[in-house]
DNA sequence: AGAACCGATGCAAACGTTTGCATGATATTT
DNA sequence: AAATATCATGCAAACGTTTGCATCGGTTCT
C-alpha cells in the first residue's frame, strides 16, 4: 500500500508538504502541489482513512439506527439521509436492532467506540425511556426521527402524528362511520401517544365522545393487529384508525374472516403508506410520513448541528378501505 | 477520553501490559489483569477502534454492497449476514447502488479507503460485466451473492435459479396453460439468463418448443412488466413465468385492465417471493430464494475465507395466480 | 542597509494501540 | 551450583496521517 510517506521520497520532499497538497493546504505552491497530485495518480495512493481519522479525532462515517430496514418507512427515510450525507462526504454504518432494546444498546455502544461523527436514531419498541441511550453512546452528535426521546439532546424530525390521525379519524367520521376505534401503538412511545390524540381530539370536535373501550393498543403488527381487531368487532366498532399498516393488513384479515365488507359496512385506515397498503384487496388508507423527506431534514440539521424539533406533515393516501360509497375523488 | 495509557500511570505499568491484559493474553499475571479490568472498568475506559485497528492493519468492519435495501430479498439477506457476523464481532456498512453503476463504483471505492475487512456485493443492474469491480475494490475480500460476475475471485453465493426456474414453469405446464411466456430479466446478468435457461428447458422436456417471440426481456419492474405483459397477451400468451415479482405485480395491472381473469384464463408465477405476493388479488405465485440463509452463508464464506460458489436452494410458494381449479393443495 | 515580513517547506510530535524483542526475576533441571 | 527454562513486564517502534512551530531564502518597507 503506498502512503505519502512513499510519495515524499519520491519527489524528494516531506510527508507534511504531500499531505498539505492532498489536502488543498494554501501554504503549498501550485507547483509542487501539481507534482504531488500528479505522483498520487501515478503511484496508485489512496488515503489511509483509518489513520486520518485517528489523528483528527474524528470519523466521516455516521451510525444510523432503526429497529428494521425492511420497512417502506425506513428504508426511504434512510435514502433521504444518505442523499444528503454522500454529498457531504459523509457514509452510513446502518443498524438494524430488530425491535430488541439489548440490539439497540450494542448498536450504540459499537458506534461510539467507532467515534461515529453522529448517530441517526429511531428506538425500538422494547425501550421506553430513554435512560440507556446517554450511557452508551456517549457525546456522540445525536440526531432522532420518528421515534424520538424528547428528553435527550440534539435534533429531532417527527412527523406531524397528531395531525395525521385527526385527518384520518376526520375522514372517517365524514365518511359516515359511526362506532370508531383505534389500534394504537405503545403509548410509552410519542408518535403513537400522538396519534392517540389527534384521534380522540377529531372525535371530540365532531361530537363523538372519546370511548377508552374502543382503544387497542399495541396493537401494531399483523398478528396483533388481527388480534385486535377481533376485539373491536365484538366491542361494535363499525371502523378502525390503525397507529400501523400492518395492524390494518392484520385487521383486513380478520374483517375477512368475519365476512365483514370493507369499506361498506367497516372502514379501515392505516398509518406509515406501505407499498403493499395500495395492493391488497380492498387497498388500504393510510396516512403516510414522508419519509424521505425526513431523512433529509435529519441529515441536513446533522450537518448544520441544528437541535431543536422539526415536524414533517404527513399525509392521507384514501384508498377503498374507506372509500364507502366512492364519495372520496381520487 | 481515557486511554490505556492513563489506567497504565493509574496502576504503575505500562501501556503494554495494559493493552495484553485487555486482549486476554496470557502473558500477563491472573492478579494484574483483574487489576487492569477492574481500573478500566472503574474509569470508563473503551477502546479507540480507529487506533486499534490501523495498528493491527485490519478493520472490523464488513461493507455489504446491495442495489436496494428496501426488497424483501436484499433486507432479509442483510440480516442474515448480520446475524453470523455480529457474533464473529464484526459490524456492517450497509450501501445503495440504487441499480446506479457510478453510485456502485463510488461505495466500492469509499469501502477499500475504509480498509474494510471484507466486501459483500450483489451488483447493480447497469453493470454488464465486472471491469470495474477490482480497480475499485483492489484485494480486499470480495463475497458475492445472488448477482454474481463468475470472472471474480471470492466466494459466491446463488440461488438455484436455473432449477427455480424450471420448477416454476414445469408447475404452469402441469397446470394446463398452452402457450407459456416469460419476463425475463437483464440477460447479460447470470441469475436472470439461468432463469431463461431453467423456463426454456422445462418447456422443451415437456415436448413444447421454445418460442423466442415469447421471451420479453429487461422486465423486471413494475413498468417494464406492464408494458411487456401487454405485448405477451398480444402475442397469445395464456402463461408467464416471471423473472421477478414486480414484473408479475405489473402483469396482474395488465391483465386486470384486459379483463383476463387469473388464474382462469392466464397463469402467473414471479421470483423473489417477495412480502406483497401473498397480499395481491389475486395473490402471486413466487419463486423464493430463502434470502436469509444466503446471507448465512455468505457470512461463513467470508469469515472461513472460503472460496467457489455455494448454490442454495429455490422454493416454489403455489398461491392463486397459477392455482387453476384449486388443484394444487395448499 | 537593516528590520520586518512572507511564502514554502521541513521537523517532530501526536493520535491510541499493538507487538517483537529485551530484561530481570523465579523456578526447574542436570 | 551452574545452566536453562519460564514467566511477567517493560521498552520502543510501528501503523499513516496531521499540524504547530521552526527554518530559510527572498521580498518589501522605512
Amino acid at each position: 500500500m503506498v502512503t505519502i510517506t512513499d510519495i515524499a521520497e519520491a519527489l524528494g520532499i516531506t510527508p507534511s508538504t504531500v499531505s498539505r497538497a492532498l489536502a488543498g493546504n494554501p501554504r503549498v505552491r501550485e507547483e509542487t502541489r501539481q507534482a504531488v497530485l500528479e505522483a498520487a495518480e501515478r503511484m496508485g495512493y489512496e488515503r489511509n482513512v483509518l489513520a486520518s481519522n485517528l489523528r483528527r479525532g474524528k470519523s466521516d462515517i455516521v451510525g444510523i439506527v432503526v429497529p428494521r430496514i425492511n420497512r417502506e418507512f425506513f428504508s426511504n427515510l434512510i435514502s433521504g439521509a444518505e442523499s444528503i450525507l454522500g454529498q457531504a462526504g459523509y457514509r452510513a454504518i446502518i443498524c438494524q436492532t430488530h425491535e430488541e432494546l439489548d440490539t439497540e444498546i450494542k448498536a450504540l455502544h459499537t458506534l461510539r467506540l467507532h467515534r461515529v461523527a453522529g448517530v441517526f436514531f429511531s428506538h425500538c419498541i422494547e425501550a421506553t425511556d430513554s435512560s440507556h441511550v446517554l450511557p452508551a453512546l456517549g457525546r456522540i452528535p445525536l440526531v432522532q426521527f420518528d421515534r424520538v426521546f424528547r428528553d435527550l439532546p440534539g435534533a429531532k424530525i417527527v412527523g406531524a402524528n397528531f395531525e395525521g390521525a385527526y385527518e384520518a379519524t376526520t375522514h372517517l367520521i365524514l365518511s359516515g362511520y359511526k362506532r370508531i376505534g383505534t389500534l394504537a401503538g405503545y403509548l410509552h412511545t410519542e408518535v403513537y401517544s400522538d396519534r392517540l390524540r389527534g384521534y380522540r381530539k377529531a372525535l371530540e370536535d365532531n361530537g363523538i365522545p372519546y370511548d377508552q373501550s374502543l382503544v387497542f393498543p399495541d396493537s401494531i403488527f399483523r398478528e396483533t393487529g388481527y388480534a385486535s381487531c377481533h376485539m373491536a368487532i365484538d366491542a361494535g366498532c363499525d371502523a378502525l384508525y390503525c397507529a400501523g399498516d400492518y395492524a390494518a393488513l392484520g385487521s383486513l384479515d380478520a374483517l375477512r374472516e368475519h365476512r365483514i365488507s370493507v369499506p361498506d359496512d367497516f372502514g379501515l385506515v392505516g398509518t406509515a403508506n406501505e407499498f403493499f397498503t395500495e395492493l391488497t384487496n380492498p387497498s388500504i388508507s393510510s396516512v403516510g410520513q414522508r419519509p424521505y423527506d425526513m431523512g433529509r431534514e435529519a441529515a441536513i440539521a446533522f450537518l448544520e448541528s441544528r437541535e431543536g424539533v422539526t415536524v414533517i406533515p404527513m399525509e392521507l393516501h384514501i384508498r377503498q378501505s374507506s372509500n364507502r360509497n366512492n364519495i372520496w375523488l381520487k
